[in-house]
RNA sequence: AGCCUGGUGGUGUAAUGGUAGCACAGAUGUUUUUGGUACAUCUAGUCGGGGUUCGAAUCCCUGCCGGGCUGCCA
């Protein structure tokens, strides 16, 4: 408990972490916490659950308490075990563990079934012929109060047997269903008799073809939550209109009641996040597909080289609080870049190559020189880079006519090749076009490794390949998805497509080194930014990476305000 | 239009009747064998109008603006 109001003065609680803190205090529920990730397995887990997952498990965990992981699979019209599985790895892969407490609404169909019984049978539950048009007709409006149907006073016997028929297959899908006798009138049309079972002739994947109608989500979700001794619903704002109904079935089922709580959903600017328009995204094609690297769903992150830790970090990050929002994707990159400088190796690798020719270095020698893996950790160690007459830089650290304060290398200048030599340009070679192919430098013997004896100073830092030493590979550069900050904005959120958020360079040059690199791992290119291989298509013969983030560069910055 | 809900720097989030703070972004500088990192400094805010109070982001009234709700989706 002390570490509790330590950690409470240092960081403030959000509303919810408050609330729990308070419950706790006064010993309700026992002084327990207990929450539930509850996702629908009908597509990929993104961002905004990974906010919901953090939350949820972090509550739990910050107060002693469990979290389920729930999938709540109430319409297997929508629903595939496939999702379930993605879900399962997403929310391992971020780092949660559930524990033996895998749970399924469908777990629960035969108590829910049960239940509806006993509504019919207190007379608060009825079987209704209207179809589906009919009903809303008769619901009424936002304005106007709905008119009760004259199904709503069939007696309890009729129900029941009705409900049977529903439960056995003897009705078509959508002939009838099963509504609770709440308040055709109430201002929330939630509340204006809802239905709590439909009839669906579809296999479920856990329960197979035993049930012919399944619960909807109001009555399914709040009694799963009490069933599995759920403290604290969190959930996000637009079920703000549906806690009323939560509580009138905990409160006449007369069962455990946990309290539900409404948060705002996370959104990301330059992306969509909506199930819908994600799904739009990769049929119609402006995606790879739901792990495409631009893509905000956790498999998309997880491909583009995104850490979990970087991930949970950006979840707390964002806080948690009721009012709608816009988080700035220079959040998240923060938070990747921040992981990643402390854990990443360094590495060469020239994205656009640039021929350089050292005149004076021995022709077939090879230096092998000490390369530092991390700076920022000492434990990281260090390996070995050749060096050679022949290399390749990066074209943009070369100008002909260099302005004012480009410290980089031209006609003339000397620069520093990290870990290596100082070289100076002595002759720019060009084609026909006019332009740069090759340069000629030469370079100092007494600079090995990047220290000049006499205390020469150099402006620029190169980082560089040794050309017969260079492995290939594609470089995939990834750019904001969405050229508008909010996407949505306009009438079709397609037509504001960044047309270049996805730069593929080929024959790009690595070092040597890199041919051990792993899929999975991160590593940072020099100067450049944080890279991984692409677990889908790099394969040792035909190396592809994926730019996670660039590095911060205030020489660019520079640039584009002149 | 009815109900629910929210409005604090550019963005996000604290402060719950007592000095408006933190993070990101932005700007400037120091250090630097990554124009990275680190460090330092700076910029910038309580939706408007009334009221209560010695004192209001916080309480009251009122206006304005945003979001959600008229699935047998969740």
């Amino acid at each position: 408990m002390s570490e509790l109001q330590d950690s409470q003065k240092e960081a403030p609680l959000d509303f919810i972490r408050s609330i729990v803190h308070e419950e706790v205090e006064a010993g309700k529920n026992d002084g327990r916490v207990h929450t539930r990730f509850p996702p629908e397995p009908n597509g990929y887990l993104h961002l905004g659950h990974a906010k919901s997952i953090c939350l949820n498990f972090g509550v739990a965990d910050e107060f002693g308490g469990l979290c389920n992981l729930r999938l709540d699979d109430t319409n297997p019209v929508a629903e595939k075990t496939e999702y379930a599985e993605a879900i399962m790895e997403d929310v391992r892969w971020l780092g949660f563990d559930w524990e033996d407490r895998l749970c399924h609404a469908s777990d629960y169909f035969d108590q829910l079934h049960e239940w509806a019984i006993q509504l019919i049978k207190s007379g608060k539950a009825y079987v209704c012929d209207l179809s589906a048009e009919e009903m809303r007709k008769k619901r009424g409006t936002l304005t106007e109060p709905g008119v009760k149907c004259c199904f709503r006073e069939r007696s309890v016997e009729e129900n029941l047997e009705l409900f049977a028929k529903m439960r056995d297959g003897d009705f078509e899908d959508g002939s009838r269903t099963l509504r609770v006798k709440i308040d055709m009138s109430s201002p929330n049309l939630n509340m204006r008799d809802p239905v709590i079972y439909r009839i669906v002739h579809a296999d479920h994947p856990k329960t197979g073809d035993k049930w012919k109608i399944y619960p909807s989500y109001d009555f399914a979700h709040g009694q799963s939550d009490s069933i599995e001794g759920i403290t604290h619903s969190l959930c996000t704002l637009e079920f703000e209109d549906h806690r009323p109904l939560y509580n009138w079935f905990c409160e006449n089922l007369g069962i455990h009641h946990p309290r539900q709580i409404e948060f705002a959903r996370l959104n990301l600017n330059y992306v969509v996040m909506s199930k819908r328009k994600m799904l739009r995204l990769v049929e119609d094609g402006h995606v790879s597909g739901w792990s495409d690297p631009r893509m905000p769903t956790i498999q998309g992150l997880r491909r583009r080289g995104y850490t979990p830790e970087s991930i949970r970090n950006f979840s707390e990050k964002v806080g948690v609080a009721k009012r709608d929002n816009m988080i700035d994707v220079a959040l998240l990159e923060h938070c990747l870049r921040n992981d990643l400088n402390k854990k990443a190796l360094r590495r060469m690798g020239v994205l656009r190559p640039l021929k350089v020719v050292i005149e004076n270095y021995p022709k077939d020698q090879v230096e092998k020189l000490d390369a530092i893996n991390n700076p920022e950790d000492p434990e990281a160690g260090s390996r070995t880079v050749p060096f050679s007459r022949e290399l390749y830089i990066e074209r943009d650290d070369f100008m002909e006519d260099p302005p004012k304060k480009f410290f980089r290398l031209g006609p003339g200048r000397e620069v520093r090749l990290r870990y290596a030599y100082y070289i100076t340009c002595t002759e720019v070679v060009k084609d026909g076009n006019g332009e740069v192919v090759e340069l000629r430098c030469s370079y100092d013997p007494e600079t090995k490794g990047g220290d000049s004896p006499d205390g020469r100073k150099v402006k620029g830092t190169l980082h560089w390949v040794s050309a017969p030493n260079a492995l290939n590979a594609e470089v995939r550069l990834y750019d904001r998805l969405f050229s508008k900050e909010n996407p949505e904005d306009g009438e079709d959120f397609t037509s504001n497509l960044n047309p270049d958020s996805l730069l593929t360079l080929s024959n790009c040059k690595l070092e040597p080194e890199l041919a051990r690199a792993e899929s999975g791992e991160s590593f940072q290119l020099e100067r450049l930014g944080y890279f991984c291989l692409d677990s889908e298509d790099s394969s040792p013969e035909n190396l592809v990476l994926n730019r996670t983030a660039p590095l911060r560069d205030s020489w660019a910055k520079l640039q584009k305000r002149n």
